[in-house]
DNA sequence: TCTTGCGGGTAAA
DNA sequence: TTTACCCGCAAGA
């Protein structure tokens, strides 16, 4: 979905409006903020995301280290579940899975985040085109619980240096999400490749997954599929609820349920409560049916009624990357994009450009030879225009 | 002590 | 070539 992505980009830039900051991003979602805000400038995130080096000076790449729970999945006092945030350094987390739940003593495990086709949610950060603004690119939905936000555990740790003899440690969150399913629903939950974690009622089952951001109709413009999150496309927009905590940073307008955000040819929506639209398309029925879910306050949803089997023979009979109710015009851009780009971080001998980080302050068209490849924060070609000074190689190795 | 970001390097697809 | 991931380093909280 590059393409639509390019779209927003120019609307965003157009309407210089950004997103109130999302601590809990989920999905492929996109986000554009400002740059006076601080938890951007941090690259903050709520989920345990750490630094993946890409090999790209200007993209910055994170990737979701997942949870840390009980191996025994007991139930806190509170009735809650241990869901710790695993230490971002890898040899702290290897002495955090040294120590034992604090309920019933048992090991802790780690839970890996295999929520972008099998591998960890990716969240790219990098400078906007324009100066005032970065913004984030989230790929993949989390298969895990939340662990502790870091403002918790930050807390937390403040708060045991305090109090020398405090009580066992039971997650504030915990208290407030109760987990309402069994082991054996987590066996599910925690396998994005059982089920579709897209299903709108899913979180209905699973508090912890609730996610502060509007998903966004699994279709979009170019209907371009996640690399290999190719799941059943749900023409259904739909959300979850306000998140109860971190309203500071859930702003988030109310998101209008209208087929027209579903709509891929649709050019109205509001720029504000653009997220994202994502998504696999498979076949022809996403884009055409495009009824808006409601804000589901019940659920119907049962991973057992939906066999994978079905979604496996659905996704073999896909098209993930045809584009229906795509301008012609707008494909086109991508198929004659100029694959010639300067690399920014060569040595100025080699290239004549500046370093990485002089380049992200002054960069600007006349940065780059008449051709330049412009890519999205994952690396894929969104346009080759150039009035917008925004020098986007490769998230990876840009050689 | 831990987080964060950077960057060299390797391996697999 | 792309992507994921390992490792070490440095700066800073």
């Amino acid at each position: 979905n590059h393409l639509s992505w390019s779209r927003n980009d120019f609307k965003f830039i157009d309407m210089k409006q950004s997103d109130p900051f999302q601590e809990w991003t989920d999905g492929y979602v996109r986000y554009i903020y400002s740059a006076e805000d601080k938890n951007a400038q941090r690259h903050l995130s709520g989920w345990a995301m750490r630094n993946t080096n890409n090999h790209n000076c200007q993209i910055l790449k994170k990737s979701c280290l997942g949870v840390v729970v009980c191996s025994r999945g007991c139930t806190l006092p509170d009735g809650s579940r241990l869901q710790l945030r695993p230490a971002i350094c890898d040899k702290a987390r290897q002495k955090q899975q040294k120590k034992l739940c604090p309920s019933c003593h048992a090991a802790l495990e780690l839970l890996p985040c295999r929520g972008h086709s099998g591998y960890p949610v990716t969240n790219f950060w990098r400078v906007d085109g324009r100066p005032s603004s970065s913004r984030s690119t989230a790929k993949g939905v989390h298969d895990h619980p939340r662990p502790e936000s870091k403002s918790e555990t930050e807390a937390r740790r403040s708060s045991v240096k305090r109090r020398v003899s405090s009580p066992p440690f039971t997650p504030k969150r915990r208290l407030l999400e109760p987990q309402v399913h069994t082991n054996k629903q987590q066996q599910v939950c925690y396998h994005w490749d059982r089920i579709s974690f897209m299903e709108p009622n899913f979180p209905q089952h699973y508090p912890a997954f609730q996610s502060p951001e509007a998903y966004y109709n699994p279709h979009n413009e170019l209907g371009e599929a996640p690399p290999t999150l190719q799941k059943p496309a749900n023409p259904r927009l739909y959300m979850s609820r306000p998140s109860y905590e971190f309203q500071g940073y859930l702003t988030s307008p109310s998101y209008p349920v209208t087929s027209d955000l579903c709509d891929p040819r649709s050019a109205s929506y509001p720029l504000d409560q653009i997220l994202e639209v994502v998504a696999p398309v498979l076949g022809s029925s996403s884009s055409s049916s495009s009824s808006a879910a409601p804000l589901s306050s019940s659920s119907s949803f049962d991973p057992q009624t939906k066999p994978l089997a079905g979604w496996k023979e659905l996704l073999k009979s896909s098209t993930p990357y045809t584009t229906p109710g795509v301008p012609a015009a707008l494909q086109t851009i991508i198929t004659t994009t100029t694959k010639v780009r300067q690399d920014p971080c060569a040595p100025p001998k080699q290239s004549g450009l500046p370093g990485c980080s002089s380049l992200l302050e002054n960069a600007s068209p006349s940065s780059y030879s008449t051709e330049v490849k412009v890519t999205d924060e994952s690396g894929g070609v969104i346009k080759s225009l150039s009035f917008q000074p925004e020098p986007l190689p490769d998230q990876n190795r840009a050689s």
